[in-house]
DNA sequence: CTTGCTACTGGACGATCGATCAATTAGGCT
DNA sequence: AGCCTAATTGATCGATCGTCCAGTAGCAAG
């Protein structure tokens, strides 16, 4: 039954957002959604989790699969965020949905910082690990706000205009941003090696 | 009119896409909308490009305004994608409804794209400036492609749960890319000083 | 067999949507 | 004054929306 919420909302947008339409694609009857989530709200609110939680997941589940140096692992989710599965343009719609919920219903802002509070915590232990191996104290949190904020930005962009560059490149752009973080080039985000008075 | 659109997006969201309520807002018959625009997403589209284009405007008559050096003048124009007025979190809910509008009508995806290669193009040519006046030769098309992924990345994440970190950390996150940027810890983002055969 | 409970159906309700159009008003031109 | 065009109105249409609810089917317990 979220598998069909997502799917509606993949295939017809904000439009998509519809009782109807996603009993239609679930193969039930529109009373049965409310019977069991009593509102549309909750739908959507539970839909928006399950994708979240599986997203991070398949982007973990590659980042553990490749490569055993923390360095190798974190390549290997920044090219899985670029992956033709992830970039569909159609998963976009469905974000967008969730996000413009995020701004008007509490709910929703629970379960976007619940899943985003997780994310950049995997994000920033792995940037730490990379950080060690390499001999720097990254400093997790700004780390890894600014690596998802990359990762959005230019897997947004690539989904709204395909053609403005190619996903290699954006696997390029973050790839320099974590060698730059690495070589100490990004002095701000890493552990003052000592205090002074 | 095309404000009284923008007004609605801002204020009800998603569902202020609408013919009746930005009749309303406006003071005019719904009708009268239908005269001028022969569809709603003809109005949707023009809105777009005029809310592009003013905070395109905007962002570059702050970062001229303040400061005479290239530098400076990046400085002021990531200050201005934070400042409190760009942040407010409403303004979000009328880009999501334009995104989720580019994926399927083709008038808005030529909107999209050449008002984001103008924005690119402004980022990329004060990136060259910045480059030039510290003595690297910044390749501006990925430089620009990074740089507005990461501002966007990091406006997104702001406006959808305010409380996640502050604007400050925003700017320090790109400034610190620009210096590394500078600081040729992105050899990527540069032009190759040589040729090799 | 009867009772109680849960999963499930599908139609009805009022609201709102985009679009259309006849009718009315306003304003410039001769 | 007479006329034409454009601006503007508001009612109306069919479609779709979320929600509600009376009713059916399946099934375990008494």
């Amino acid at each position: 039954m979220i598998d069909a919420t997502l799917r509606s909302l993949e295939r017809h947008g904000r439009e998509g957002a519809s009782i109807r339409r996603i009993s239609a694609i679930a193969g039930v009857s529109s009373g049965l959604i409310h019977h069991h989530f009593r509102s549309k709200a909750r739908l959507i609110a539970a839909a928006y989790e399950s994708l979240a939680i599986e997203l991070q997941e398949t982007l973990y589940r590659e980042s553990a699969d490749h490569g055993g140096s923390p360095r190798e692992r974190l390549s290997a989710l920044i090219r899985a965020s670029f992956a033709p599965s992830i970039l569909e343009p159609r998963i976009l719609n469905v974000w967008l949905v969730f996000w413009s919920m995020v701004m008007r219903a509490p709910s929703m802002r629970a379960v976007h910082d619940r899943t985003y509070r997780r994310y950049r915590s995997i994000l920033g232990r792995l940037l730490q690990a990379v950080g060690r191996s390499r001999g720097v104290r990254v400093r997790a949190r700004p780390a890894a706000i600014a690596l998802s904020a990359l990762l959005d930005g230019l897997w947004i962009e690539l989904c709204l205009s395909p053609g403005t560059f190619r996903p290699t490149e954006a696997v390029m752009l973050c790839e320099s941003w974590v060698d730059a973080l690495c070589g100490g080039a990004l002095p701000q985000l890493l552990q003052p090696r000592k205090r002074r008075s």
